[in-house]
DNA sequence: AACCTCACG
DNA sequence: GACGTACGTGAGGTTC
């Protein structure tokens, strides 16, 4: 053995699998669950084929020894069969009500096992089982496909076989000779012709699998047969045959297991493992699963007590239970009750009910809470009588009337609930628990500690799916809650929550709570299992009260400001607008792009028009601007209408319309789920992005002001995406020139250009800070060419010597995109996954954008992290510092502060080196603030 | 609701 | 050889 070339299974690193075995977890719940007699967990919950599948995973580790396993399932939805067959499996009748909450609880048992659980949207089961099948096999594995579905018997090899569960039958090439009348690897062509009434695959009508066999036998494959259909006898099959060749040859791609899917977990990672005990047990116990148990304690240990099926289980998932057991509290002993409760279990699931998606407006009219799965209560605190609900009753104050519901009085309540919520001894959960916690905190609450289940799925899953309760109840418990608009309506008959009557305020609140129990129960201790600890607990989770206290504060916007440039843009805007129409010769709407199109290509036929991929004009900006360098006029004004009229309406009219009036000021909500890489957005309204880079622009930010005696404060992070790169990409040179506060752009430029950075031309640097940033989003030759307006040659050039000048990018970039190709997703210096899309897909182009995200990704993200911890930390810093400085906004690298003016050069000191300290690279981080009367000023 | 355009980091 | 790209967002206006 002189080397140890890959193809050598024995001698390379990780010794391949002898047994795999790989288990069709959809199809064997299907059985299971017609085979089996009915059963249910202690709360009702149907379980038969999860204990069935319990019972078969048991047997399964003893009997066949597996080296590697995995269970693989289905995901909902289509497959990519149905882009080319839309029919494919169409017919088939939706699951059995008792089976459905069962599909949920089998993928908790795989987990509960330590056994992965594989699915990969857009495939079957079927592919991915084929796909790993495959790969074990050329590893010279030996592999076992549990399953006994038809549609997997062409996989079957001499190193592949399947194995049947419920009959206990191994099923090798005799087992589908007897099945189909052929050999394994002529399965797919006896499909193909014989069709599939169950998954709805055509075939050729007429001809069953006997015929088929017959005829694949005759003349050895499905094409041989089609190109011979001629010399068929009988001539009734000789016609459908030539007749529906078409129709075979899309069977046949249907039925043909994909063996190449893009799949994310690696073989390698179905080493077997054993399971935890106490998780193991305590899924059982909780599904009552009595003889499993002593099973599962002789074989894997652990002491878990039946009796305990409160216990906060590991992956449980109980579905919705009685509303019998849902409560509405309406007198002080039974809130009391459910506080003893609350208090008593440690744990409690809290919502609000408002009257306004405005959190710092909203009414409270109820709270709701759960402190085990199946129960509930709702407390209704602000609701109005029957008479107003949904009336046209204007003239009474409802309140007052004397038909309100019987409720316990706000600020009771509020007293009572105070303890408990902000008892350090008990978790609040919530789901968007901001929200919450803002509207409490106007009623002298301050929410902790807490748990969100929002933020708790958005660092597991990241972006892969949304994050709304409705959401995540379907996919995770497979329940769809009442909807809110099934309780409040939608539109213009939409009521708010205090008009809804209480039985139905009850089903839908009660339910919430419940709900929010039921998956922080699944979610919590996922975040531990896959090494989210430190993402979750020190960034994510210890950041929402900080947005909840910004947000509170909000910033003071001087309406008059924006007023006094509305009316200054719309005059300019007039007297553009008439100028623009007589250089066209005719009037247009300026604010159609289509009509704009029409002008300029059509009408005055001016070069250089391109379409979009719908066929419209294009008249971005930048089309324009080319318009514009030919000496055309039109384009010029109407750039300077754009601009203005972007400024007016997303800016000082729409902006004006946020000032909340009790305030005075303008309340952003952050967005701590929405952004793949880990930042945060800000909507209602967006304050990051505010106009800076333009002057007209830049004059949006003077309304941006201090309170009286007060000061803005921003401090911003200094090139922190490059300093990020400069660490993780090990680039020496580039650590060199920030160790050494160098200008970075000058310096890229020097040594990419080979000139003293003395006296350089500031095109020059403007070249190398557009290199720099391409780099951090990925870049392209085609990409830079265009951001400088050069030949694509003359950038590809530049981007050459860039790679020379700081050789580990190179390295970097090629790093991120393999791993990011091996997992789905790359990791930032925090901890924190990326999902990346698209990395795997066949259509290069969007690879391509999968692989620029990889690149950028750990850098935003690595960014992101940094500033989380910062703005964690800042609050406190300040407080320390006995002072009365307060943050209010953060835009990505920048926070804003308002501070009294007689402490904010102290409060610059405490900001700048807590921002400075947030992180510790191998390149200084530095934080640069000013300090001003208006956000124009302060910057 | 989709599309275009444009504001920010 | 053509495709059509810089990374990440949110929002307003027009059009269908």
């Amino acid at each position: 053995m002189t080397d140890s070339a890959p193809s050598n299974p024995d001698t390379s690193a990780g010794s391949p699998p002898r047994r795999v075995v790989l288990v069709d977890g959809s199809g064997f719940i299907f059985r299971a669950f017609h085979a089996l007699p009915p059963m249910t967990s202690p709360d009702g919950t149907p379980v038969n084929a999860v204990y069935g599948f319990c019972t078969m995973l048991m047997k399964l580790r003893e009997d066949t020894k597996p080296d590697h396993m995995a269970v693989i399932f289905d995901t909902k939805g289509k497959s990519f069969r149905n882009d080319f067959f839309a029919d494919y499996k169409a017919h088939r009748p939706p699951p059995p009500e008792e089976l459905v909450p069962q599909f949920g609880l089998i993928r908790d048992a795989t987990r509960a096992f330590n056994l992965p659980s594989i699915e990969l949207e857009g495939y079957e089961a079927d592919d991915l089982i084929a796909t790993y099948a495959r790969q074990a096999e050329a590893q010279g594995s030996d592999v076992i496909i549990v399953s006994s579905d038809k549609d997997l018997m062409q996989l079957v090899t001499d190193k592949v076989q399947m194995f049947d569960a419920m009959k206990n039958r191994t099923i090798g090439a005799a087992e589908v000779m007897e099945k189909f009348g052929c050999a394994p690897d002529k399965v797919i062509d006896i499909q193909a012709l014989a069709g599939d009434s169950v998954d709805n695959v055509p075939g050729v009508p007429g001809i069953g699998i006997k015929t088929a066999a017959q005829l694949i036998d005759e003349y050895g494959d499905l094409d041989s047969l089609l190109e011979r259909a001629g010399e068929i006898k009988q001539p009734k099959r000789r016609e459908k045959l030539i007749e529906n060749a078409d129709l075979a040859r899309i069977s046949r791609d249907l039925v043909t297991l994909k063996t190449d899917v893009p799949v994310v977990e690696d073989l390698d990672g179905f080493d077997l493992k054993e399971p935890d005990p106490e998780v193991l047990l305590s899924f059982i116990a909780s599904h009552g699963f009595k003889s499993l148990l002593s099973k599962v304690k002789a074989k894997f240990g652990g002491d878990v007590e039946f009796e305990s099926p409160t216990q906060p289980g590991i992956g449980v998932n109980e579905v919705k239970v009685e509303k019998a057991e849902y409560e509405l509290v309406q007198d002080e002993e039974r809130l009391k009750h459910w506080v003893a409760q609350a208090e008593y279990l440690g744990t409690v699931a809290v919502d609000t009910e408002t009257t306004s998606l405005d959190a710092h407006q909203a009414k409270l009219v109820g709270v709701s809470l759960s402190t085990e799965p199946g129960n509930g209560c709702y407390i209704p605190l602000g609701h109005v009588s029957g008479e107003a609900q949904g009336g046209f009753d204007f003239g009474d104050n409802p309140a007052e009337s004397k038909d309100t519901p019987k409720q316990i009085k706000l600020e009771r309540a509020i007293e009572i609930l105070k303890p408990l919520l902000e008892d350090p001894g008990v978790l609040k959960v919530g789901q968007n628990l901001k929200y919450d916690m803002i509207v409490l905190a106007r009623h002298g609450i301050t929410v902790a500690p807490m748990d969100d289940t929002m933020v708790l799925s958005y660092v597991l899953d990241g972006t892969s799916h949304g994050h709304g309760m409705d959401e995540l109840a379907e996919l995770h418990l497979d329940y769809k809650p009442i909807k809110f608009a099934d309780v409040c309506g939608s539109g213009k008959t939409q009521i708010t929550f205090d008009q809804v009557p209480l039985d139905k305020a009850l089903d839908y609140a009660a339910e919430d709570a419940d709900i929010t129990l039921r998956l922080h129960r699944l979610l919590k201790p996922r975040i531990a299992q896959e090494h989210m600890a430190s993402v979750y607990e020190t960034l994510d989770r210890p950041l929402v009260p900080v947005l909840a206290q910004m947000e509170r504060l909000g910033v003071k916007v001087d309406a008059e400001i924006l007023k006094n440039l509305s009316e200054d843009f719309a005059k300019r805007m007039a007297s553009l607008e008439i100028t623009i129409h007589e250089m066209a010769g005719e009037p247009f709407n300026l604010g159609s792009p289509k009509q704009l199109g029409e002008i300029l290509f059509n009408k005055m036929s001016l070069p250089g028009g391109k379409k979009t991929k719908t066929g419209a004009w294009q008249t971005g900006a930048d089309v324009l601007e080319g318009l514009a360098a030919l000496g055309h006029d039109l384009p010029v004004k109407l750039l300077e209408w754009r601009q203005l009229s972007k400024l007016k309406s997303t800016y000082t009219d729409a902006l004006a319309n946020h000032i909340n009036p009790q305030t005075g000021r303008v309340h952003t909500s952050y967005g701590q789920t929405n952004v793949n890489t880990g930042r945060l957005s800000s909507n209602d309204p967006n304050l990051q992005n505010i106009p800076i880079r333009s002057e007209e622009g830049r004059k949006i930010r003077t309304a941006f002001v201090a309170e009286p005696g007060h000061k803005l404060i921003s401090a911003d992070y200094s090139q922190i995406e490059l300093r990020l790169l400069a660490h993780v990409a090990e680039i020496e040179a580039l650590r060199t020139a920030f160790k050494n506060g160098e200008d970075i752009h000058a310096a890229t430029a020097s040594k990419v250009f080979g000139v003293p950075i003395e006296g350089m031309d500031p095109m020059v640097r403007r070249k190398a800070k557009a290199i720099n940033f391409g780099i951090i989003y990925g870049i392209s030759a085609f990409g830079l060419a265009n951001q400088l307006g050069i030949p694509q040659k003359e950038a590809k050039a530049f981007i050459e010597a860039y790679f020379e000048i700081y050789p580990g990018i190179r390295t970097y970039m090629d790093e991120a995109k393999a791993f990011a190709t091996k997992h789905g997703y790359v990791r930032t210096l925090f901890g924190r996954n990326i999902h990346i899309s698209g990395i795997n897909d066949k259509n290069g182009m969007r690879r391509s954008f999968g692989e620029r995200a990889a690149i950028n990704a750990p850098i935003q993200g690595g960014a992101a992290d940094i500033i989380k911890r910062a703005m964690i930390a800042v609050p406190d810093a300040l407080l320390d510092a006995g002072l009365k400085t307060r943050m209010l906004l953060q835009v990505h690298d920048e926070l804003i502060f308002e501070a009294p003016e007689d402490e904010a050069e102290k409060a610059i000191k405490v900001i700048r080196d807590v921002m400075e300290n947030a992180a510790h690279l191998s390149v200084p981080l530095i934080a640069e603030a000013g300090i001003g009367d208006s956000w124009a000023d302060a910057h």
